[in-house]
DNA sequence: GTCCTGTATGTTTTT
DNA sequence: CATACAGGAC
């Protein structure tokens, strides 16, 4: 341990051997956060505190999985395994699957991801018989969400004149009776939606004194990451989880909450010193990733936000490059300078596509980037956007696994009672749902009884329901025998799915075939992962589980040499050599939805603080001057936050072959922009020359830091699977690499085995010994 | 009940 | 520009 501690600096050192009592660590960007956690953690057992007391609640999957590693390297494998660690919803899902009963619910509840409880609201609006155009199914839901997060339940909401009032004035008069339907049906479901798993987590702890205890008792050291982004209902349970010992440590830094419009409140972390006695405060202000022109840059941008804590983030590093400014003419041509100077940066200095990263507001801004790296053959893997199991073959398949395990499971079922297709049509389904409701029983029972019941429903339909309800019941009692991986390989096979999502036998089929294959690769590698760990439950609703709540970083470990694209949400807590923060433009970045309130704009300067300090030793900002949006090319000017950077921390670059100077040379005519040349120009015109933040000046009082003290490094590409290893699988044997592609949790390896051939499996289940 | 085609409608950000 | 959904033809 000693030789872990001696690796701190001392405002990380204090921290990290604080046992007990309430603490707070504000964390400036790059300042070793991450180590601290984890060498706390690791101090706190070698101080005699049982690893089955302390619950470590981090922001991904992913940064619990690196960090349980991390400690397991310092007090081994076996204790490590102990802690609880993961984020708010995967930890209070597992504790509800033990506790739910107390609230009525199966301990297989599914969970309803986004796409699901959009579906059940459009259903329920539509059958309350309102105008879609006003109670929007989108809106509908997020309102609903925002409710849950601030733990005003439906009781709580009819008593609340004003929300009743706000949402009156906004011509929806009927929300209330909306989010009731939607809370019944769930409950009747057996389903819970992202925000219920906190919702009802707060629920069991409030209603049921003595499950608190227990769960105070057990979780004696409570530490929370990233702080900053909790919302009431997860501030509300740390509160209650950590009242009886009061050992909690939270770590955040105000100026990255950029996660307000799903909830997060702010002040969690502005007013954590009034929620407990005697807090000790203690503030990481040294930044070890980033140059000097950078750390700058980025605090001349917070200046100008008004609400934060008092903090100054410095850094001992060299001065670096400036941050460089590109304006582009079209997008193209922002995405052809990204590659030509990723190009130009690889052949100067040798550096791998790993060092560089693209880092975007919105999603749809990918495309014009990634054809600009195609061209180049520059390898690029994008993160986040639409998941291996958000798509429809994959939500198609776990549906019936839903089913299954949850027949009460109403979305799951409306997935797949005409699919593949068996003459079940929309009336039919319609009319079963108002059965259903009206006798207070869920869907399947309704089909079960089918024949006992007055429904209007003919005789030749209901030869059809009567079948469907056959072949569930077929799946359940294979179940009872069969694992998780039998028991789907048997229902895509006699479902016929399998042959329906192929059917038309083009291209997009295969790829559809292909993907359901790989879906069973990975269940099958995650059930025999399930036998080796020995007893653990149904593998089935594990599997289900890990999917619902899966997040786009988590599990990745493909080939590791790409250049990262994604949004800035996503890459906070990543650090990388190089960033393009790209569409630097006002109504794309601030976006043209947050900058109606102070607030709304401030949490988009928070975004561009989190953007710029991603990067270690070069900032690119690029900008244009028009660019395609809803297919339209729409003039663009560049954003605010450029010019909120002080003067000194910038240069202003321009290719000298710029279209508007020299239509002739335009890169659309002749490819991209010679990276060479590129030559200073004038400063953009500033907007106004009142309101310029402070210069940045580096503390005097530096302190001295241990020499051996070096970045916290945590590179989540650090992938170790390559093109051309040899591997050895438990099930297909000895093999070759032969590809990997895909993105966060559904990175894929293709493999040439010497049993069964070529297959594409799921990295983040398959089980593979790299032999070199 | 199913399938196809046209049009309307929308883009922040995610567990 | 994509996708989603409604409405019409079979």
């Amino acid at each position: 341990m000693e030789k872990y501690l001696s690796q701190l600096n001392e405002a990380q050192y204090a921290p990290t051997v604080q046992v007990d009592g309430p603490m707070i660590i504000i964390a400036g960007a790059g300042s070793g956060k991450t180590r601290v956690l984890t060498y706390r953690i690791a101090y706190l057992m070698s101080k005699g505190v049982d690893s089955f007391n302390i619950l470590a609640l981090t922001f991904t999957n992913k940064a619990a999985k690196e960090m349980k590693g991390r400690i397991a390297d310092i007090v081994g494998d076996g204790e490590a395994k102990n802690l609880w660690m993961g984020t708010f919803h995967s930890v209070f899902a597992k504790i509800l699957r033990f506790e739910g009963h107390h609230l009525g619910f199966p301990s297989n509840f599914t969970i309803y991801d986004t796409q699901d409880s959009q579906k059940l609201m459009g259903s329920i609006i539509k059958e309350m018989g309102l105008d879609k155009d006003i109670y929007k199914t989108k809106q509908v839901y997020s309102r609903i969400s925002s409710y849950k997060n601030n733990l005003v339940t439906v009781k709580a909401y009819l008593k609340n004149s004003e929300l009743i009032e706000a949402d009156t004035a906004a011509r929806r008069p009927r929300m209330g009776e909306i989010y009731k339907n939607y809370v019944d049906r769930c409950f009747k479901a057996g389903a819970m939606d992202f925000d219920d798993l906190l919702l009802r987590t707060n629920e069991l702890l409030t209603r049921f004194p003595n499950v608190l205890a227990q769960y105070q008792n057990k979780f004696r050291y409570i530490l929370v990451d990233e702080y900053q982004d909790t919302n009431h209902s997860q501030y509300l349970i740390v509160r209650a989880l950590s009242d009886r010992f009061q050992n909690i440590c939270v770590v955040g830094d105000d100026a990255q909450s950029i996660y307000a419009f799903r909830g997060a409140n702010i002040n969690n972390i502005l007013n954590f010193q009034k929620d407990y006695d005697d807090v000790k405060v203690y503030r990481l202000e040294q930044n070890y990733r980033s140059t000097k022109n950078i750390v700058g840059a980025a605090n001349s941008v917070i200046e100008h936000n008004k609400t934060k804590l008092d903090k100054i983030v410095w850094t001992a590093n060299v001065e670096g490059e400036k941050v460089k400014v590109n304006r582009s003419l079209t997008d193209g041509d922002e995405g052809r300078f990204v590659a030509s100077t990723i190009m130009q940066n690889k052949m100067n200095h040798q550096m791998p596509n790993s060092d560089f990263a693209v880092l975007y507001r919105t999603n749809a801004q990918s495309r014009a980037i990634e054809d600009a790296l195609r061209k180049r053959d520059i390898p690029y893997q994008i993160y986040g956007g639409l998941s291996f199991y958000q798509r429809k073959e994959i939500k198609d398949v776990t549906a019936y696994l839903r089913l299954i395990l949850n027949p009460a499971d109403e979305e799951a079922l409306k997935r797949v009672i005409n699919y593949p297709a068996r003459g079940i049509g929309q009336t039919t389904i319609d009319r079963l749902v108002v059965a259903a409701n009206g006798f207070g029983k869920t869907i399947f029972e309704v089909l079960q009884h089918i024949d006992q019941i007055d429904i209007n429903i003919n005789k030749g339909t209901k030869n059809k329901l009567r079948d469907f309800v056959t072949l569930i019941e077929s799946y359940q009692v294979m179940n009872q025998t069969a694992n998780a991986f039998e028991l789907t390989e048997h229902v895509t096979k006699s479902s016929r799915l399998i042959r329906e999502v192929n059917k038309d036998g083009t291209p997009e089929g295969q790829v559809r075939l292909e993907n359901v294959e790989e879906l069973l690769n990975g269940i099958k590698d995650f059930v025999e992962g399930q036998i080796e760990i020995a007893d653990v439950g149904d593998s089935l609703s594990e599997f289900l589980e890990d999917i619902a709540l899966a997040t786009d970083l988590d599990g990745d470990k493909g080939d590791p040499n790409h250049v990262a694209m994604m949004t800035i949400h996503l890459a906070k807590g990543l650090e990388f050599s190089h960033v393009f923060v790209v569409g630097m433009e006002e109504d794309l970045f601030p976006s043209a939805m947050s900058m109606n309130t102070r607030s709304e704009l401030e949490e988009e300067r928070r975004l561009f603080y989190v953007a710029l300090t991603r990067a270690e030793k070069q900032a690119y900002l690029t900008y244009t001057l028009s660019r395609y949006r809803w297919g339209k090319l729409i003039d663009a000017e560049p954003s605010r936050f450029i010019e909120e950077i002080d003067d000194q921390f910038v240069d202003v670059i321009t290719p000298v072959n710029d279209p508007r100077q020299n239509p002739m040379l335009s890169p659309d005519i002749f490819g991209d922009i010679a990276p060479d040349r590129i030559r200073f120009q004038k400063p953009i015109k500033r907007r106004s020359e009142s309101n310029k933040p402070p210069k940045f000046v580096a503390p005097k009082n530096l302190k001295r830091v241990a020499k051996s003290s070096v970045p916290d490094k945590t590179n989540l590409f650090d992938g170790t699977l390559v093109v051309g290893n040899f591997v050895e699988h438990s099930r297909f044997g000895k093999g070759e690499v032969l590809n990997i592609e895909g993105k966060g949790a559904d990175v894929k390896a293709e493999i040439n085995f010497e049993v069964g051939g070529v297959k594409k499996l799921l990295l983040r289940f398959a089980k593979l010994d790299v032999l070199g």
